[in-house]
DNA sequence: TTTATGTATAATCAAATAATTATATATTTA
DNA sequence: TAAATATATAATTATTTGATTATACATAAA
């Protein structure tokens, strides 16, 4: 495939709302789902999906703690990704200082 | 509508392959519709959707010179969608050295 | 004033997409 | 082992999207 369109793939991931939300809140750390679904007050099958896509588009890596996915963000090889993430408005806010499996944020 | 959303809106724009190779054609100079024509090797009315998108998304503008409509990048307003493009590879080879209105380039 | 050229618009269609609902799987806790 | 919790997957649906085809419009040339 051309590194344009792989480019724009990766864009096209990049342009919708709630994956570019989750993209902005992972520059802060890294997060699992249940805290995604929370923030983004859509449904967890949503947002499984929209992280499948993340990661089959290699922006996001997985890993696994006990009952918890966690996600954290990919892009040392994509620096045009930092760039635009250098651009969006800081969603710290919206995060629970401490993570799941530290406390019970998700319940 | 969100800051967010807005910069979503402009990354979907440039999530296509088609869209994304005039914007950085663009780059190098403006362009008259049936040059991208000749270059995308696309029908005229699929570029000219294209070129209507990006002119919605305020990512060009067009200036009529006879029969020709000229587009220009507009991303002034926009430093990330510079960004993005100092990573894309150079399109400046697949452009004739001269514009429409100075050769007949386009028939 | 026809004819040709460049571009835009409208209608149509197949494919892709985001979200929902229902269900399955895995891990932990009681 | 049974119940609860966290996540994934499958099926479905409504909407959006990119492209094509046909047609209209505007400007220029014959």
């Amino acid at each position: 495939m051309s590194q344009i369109q792989e480019i724009a793939d990766v864009l096209k991931l990049l342009g919708d709302k709630n994956r570019l939300t989750i993209v902005a809140l992972l520059k802060e750390r890294e997060l699992c789902v249940c805290e995604i679904v929370d923030i983004l007050q859509t449904s967890q099958p949503n947002i499984s999906q929209h992280m499948r896509k993340l990661k089959d588009g290699g922006l996001v890596k997985e890993t696994k703690k006990g009952q918890w996915v966690y996600y954290a963000l990919h892009i040392q090889d994509k620096p045009y990704v930092s760039e635009i993430l250098k651009h969006i408005p800081s969603q710290k806010e919206q995060l629970k200082p401490v993570r799941c499996e530290d406390n019970e944020c998700c319940t």
